[in-house]
DNA sequence: TCGAGTCGTTGCGAAGAGTGCAACGACCAT
DNA sequence: ATGGTCGTTGCACTCTTCGCAACGACTCGA
């Protein structure tokens, strides 16, 4: 749209293959030399380019430092938030969005549902480790290692007949996870209670949150609930998507 | 110097920081919506710039892939070997730089000495890692669990009645190493030589290389080598600066 | 030592690109 | 309905940017 702009952008994934000189960029965007010089001049003084001492150009460091504050500015539960209130609009029951924090599995964000029986749960409260959905999700994408050391420090409270019984099966239980890309607690907290959750990944591709559907098992079978992981699944890709800042804008309007 | 341009990337900055609507970038900018209009959509179309769902803008996902690109297609050896030519230049001894991979520490580029008594050593040859100066200080940098690991691992040749006996010997050094920020070779490897190095740090602080200076008893003593310290840490630092790409094109043409 | 070649840099006039304006449509809340 | 906000578009004006040609610094080889 802005031809001036447009040029001095392309530069940079042109030296994001290597160091150029000024004839190599000008010739690559075909423009006269006192043209990419003036641009290359500009990228400069903004950072984004670093002359080094051969006089050859490489992207500069304020890249890297704009990329990091960036994400550090992001916050999950901001983008997911509409989602999560789609979600729930679309299949009515209790929503939840959890993070790992030091060891523990906090919830962030919840919207409730629309049954007067609900699930308890508050957000900022610290999840039932060893049989959320969400948790295990957030675990299953440690390095092995750290999994291990983690599983043979919990408590495995039994909560009910279905609970996680020890780290062994904490572990076979969070491979399957890591393996199928999705998670489930079936009256494994409460009896009467069934979770179905996905999760939420960033550029990176490693899971940054995760989030669930609960709900008992007098509003709907687990088998119902099941049958909502696809939605699940989608909702939890989307919000990846747009987290990470890849994929189209999600509505355009269209037709002139 | 390109107006149009310089707007253009006071925007990324500005979205570093959070999200932002058009409004408000237009404010920030001092420019009519429209105009702010134009250029994010250019910066959009360089995947810059991400739209959400609520219509505001963030910084997009190119940004990051830009960066990794740029950082993967970096290479220390080209960016360090005018230095190590200039402190050859100054000291006249023998110049190392060294890199670790796969669990081994490599030689990737010399500057010979300019006496005639000279040190074995050749590029791509694996240092004596127990007991080189570039060996301790990129070993000195990783986590303490790691480095334990790696020193229980390690075999301990006694070249000399000076080489690093055993494991403990081992950390304490890499303790040191790590507090100090330089490192010796004190006659470890061969009783005639010593070594003088410093550490090459990447954007994040991180050590990516070392490089060091050696020089046989005979030439200089130990002491003298140890009055190059300022020197060679001063050379390790511009690298730094260099390779991170940051701090100021290092000689500028001045006066009008 | 000189001259041919390369590369980055600068001043200038032409023209093409970017700018601000005003108005429109969509959306939201009162 | 109605007033408000926000993103978007077409247009005319003008400021900015472009390519050119020429300069200076530097390297290489004769």
């Amino acid at each position: 749209m802005s031809q001036t702009v447009d040029r001095a952008l392309s530069i940079l994934p042109l030296l994001a293959q290597g160091p150029a000189d000024l004839g190599q960029v000008a010739a690559r965007l075909d423009v006269h030399k006192s043209t990419a010089l003036r641009l290359l001049r500009t990228l400069h003084e903004h950072g984004l380019v670093h002359r080094q001492q051969d006089q050859r150009y490489r992207l500069g460091a304020r890249l890297f430092a704009l990329a990091q504050e960036a994400v550090e500015n992001l916050d999950v539960r901001d983008i997911a938030h509409p989602y999560l209130k789609e979600l729930n609009a679309e299949c009515g029951h209790t929503v939840h969005l959890a993070v790992r924090e030091e060891g523990e599995v906090l919830y962030i964000d919840k919207v409730e549902s629309r049954y007067p029986v609900r699930m308890y749960s508050r957000i900022g409260k610290p999840v039932a480790i060893t049989v959320a959905a969400v948790a295990k999700l957030l675990l299953a994408d440690l390095p092995e290692q750290e999994r291990r050391e983690i599983a043979e420090q919990l408590d495995y409270p039994q909560y009910t007949a279905r609970s996680t019984p020890n780290p062994a099966a904490f572990l076979r239980e969070l491979a399957l996870v890591r393996e199928q890309g999705w998670a489930t607690d079936l009256g494994g907290h409460e009896e009467s209670i069934n979770c179905v959750g996905a999760p939420i990944r960033g550029t990176d591709g490693s899971v940054v949150a995760a989030m669930s559907v609960s709900a008992p098992n007098v509003v709907v079978t687990a088998e119902e609930l099941l049958a909502l992981l696809p939605l699940v699944r989608r909702t939890a890709e989307a919000i990846s998507r747009e987290y990470s800042g890849t994929g189209e804008p999600p509505a355009a309007t269209a037709a002139p």
